[in-house]
DNA sequence: TATAAGGACTTAAACGAGTAAGTATTGTTA
DNA sequence: TAACAATACTTACTCGTTTAAGTCCTTATA
């Protein structure tokens, strides 16, 4: 071995064994809890206490390799990886996931392809896949069917190359419009970055938000914006001048520069003006005024999850569904007004 | 096994050897690229057409165990998870330890205790522990190395129960200070929440602080403040009746809601006040005015935690230092005065 | 007193891959 | 023509665990 390692060598359960004067097999029963073995107390304390004497650690790839498979649960994040909300999720998933004997492992890298991904995600040997973030035809999701690996996806029909997490975005804009909507809005802007009206999403969204303005009759137009104050104090002029009464942020990194800029210009908000975001960032209920915004009902994913997660790996052949998040409005000073 | 599986068990090499009717040392010299051995054209042809074709997948497990370590390696990043300088180092990094042959896991969840964290990653089975902020004496840190784990560590001393992050903190808010004593500050409130106060970086922060105020004769006060607008507009009201003539935040999340609860009483910024914070949070850069931070330069540290980390596994018993990111302020609106 | 019934273990066979050492076969040189 | 070397493989062991299937006691029951 190159480096001149010292290498002293991890201590095994034979080493174990051999310390105590007893099998391997005497070890692995005691230290697993196996039911249906009897074995004395005597012997209990004596292994236990050379396991922790001689610091022993179960080696989990031959454990894996003898278990047929390993106890890692895969969840890709993707761009969600930032979102405080899931954070929340992940935390609740992660213990759920450990008192059942899973690790969980979040996976918050972007990868230059799908071929990076799926490569990178299949060294780590994981038992289950939860999908979410991914499309369904992603070749990750393939090759990781391939490979025998569990899979949980979330329970909404997703067409094509979309993700649920695609689907669940929509549906928490149309919530977003509607809420401005009921707080009396007629002449409404759409604010998304120019990338956006580029993105295989936007072809879903934009017919579905056209839908929710013309069945409640009030005007829709759809803008670009970056997040940057100077083109938020550009847009937020040009809305002001138009009339508009309403706008909503494609996502709050979006509404929150639109909603200092028009603080800046003078327009009352939430009075003459309603904004809105989507993904609830905590800047936006720390500043003044607070910024409404839709975010997604995590609290109870974390848990599913877990469950589903533990159904699968039983039968790896066919993928369990978990209940998709809701859309929920965190309504704040920016578009609290009765209607 | 219950549940019925149908369980059409996955690829393996002897399955891609039996398909070709060669031995599975072929397939694995083949799979391998195992320099030394010399196989024909035709043979490699038919192996890697075979392994194509049957979907092989290699057992990660087996191969881990074989070579006496996995290739994962494990960034625990604790409440850093949610921060965007560190998303793009993580990013780097796991590209160039994919290109190394090894797989990132960043480790997001919080944990409810030591233990926990340490059960969940030794479960992992890494080959090394990018450690950063992971206080020297975590009981994860102890067992892995006890089980063998290589361990990269920043170049920085850390006293005892501290992490070299908290070191990388108490930098960046003396960076903080400095710049606005430079911008021309000289009644200075640190804000900080409560819990701050309670906490053991705390003892090591206000210390250090005191010495680059009296440094420089500027007076500096310590005061608390939550990260809500009610808080905020309080804390700014006081601020302003004192004369204090500029804030730093212990995070853009304090620092974000006094900056708009200031420009909402009506106070100059940076006329009247300079405001700044730490942590670069996007809002920071996006809002009217835009809020100056410190962040820490991340640009290279991808690289060099991978090349560390490969240095370490060739000899797991002593740790790969890899330089600790320097502290960088981001000059906006909030602090942009000429002294 | 023979036989069964635990109790307290041990033996040995997997799991799937990597690899040193061995074995034919063919071609080359002395 | 024998000796050697290269090519193209195969055989067999090893990594550390789990676990089905023994084995050898001791004690209880017929």
């Amino acid at each position: 071995m190159p480096g001149g390692s010292k290498g002293r060598k991890p201590v095994t359960s034979a080493d174990v064994a051999r310390e105590v004067g007893v099998s391997r097999a005497t070890v692995s029963y005691l230290l697993n809890n196996t039911p249906g073995q009897t074995i004395s107390d005597e012997t209990r304390r004596r292994v236990m206490e050379a396991a922790e004497r001689l610091g022993y650690t179960p080696n989990q790839s031959a454990r894996a390799l003898r278990l047929g498979r390993s106890d890692i649960v895969l969840f890709p994040l993707g761009d969600a990886a930032l979102s405080h909300a899931f954070a929340d999720a992940i935390n609740v998933c992660s213990a759920a996931l450990n008192l059942r004997g899973f690790t969980l492992v979040s996976d918050a890298a972007m990868y230059p392809s799908p071929e990076h991904a799926a490569d990178a995600w299949l060294r780590l040997g994981p038992a289950a896949l939860i999908d979410l973030i991914l499309p369904a035809d992603h070749t990750g999701v393939l090759r990781m069917s391939r490979a025998g690996v569990a899979r949980v996806t979330a329970d909404i029909e997703v067409p094509g190359h979309l993700s649920a997490m695609d689907i669940i975005g929509v549906d928490a804009r149309k919530c977003q419009l509607s809420h401005v909507i009921e707080r009396g809005a007629t002449n409404i802007v759409y604010a998304a970055p120019p990338s956006h009206y580029e993105s295989s999403t936007s072809t879903l969204l934009r017919p579905a938000l056209e839908a929710v303005a013309s069945d409640a009759s009030v005007r829709l137009a759809f803008d670009t914006v970056e997040a940057t104050p100077e083109s938020a104090r550009a847009a937020a002029r040009r809305w002001a001048d138009a009339g508009v009464d309403a706008v909503c942020g494609h996502s709050d990194d979006y509404a929150l520069p639109i909603l200092t800029a028009l603080i800046d210009l003078g327009v009352e908000v939430p009075g003459a003006m309603l904004v809105i975001g989507v993904g609830d960032i905590p800047a936006s209920r720390a500043i003044t005024p607070s910024l409404s915004s839709v975010t997604a009902e995590m609290e109870r994913l974390g848990e599913s999850l877990a469950a589903s997660v533990q159904a699968a790996v039983l039968d790896p052949t066919t993928p369990v569904r978990y209940p998709a998040p809701e859309p929920i409005v965190m309504e704040r000073d920016s578009s609290n007004r009765s209607c």
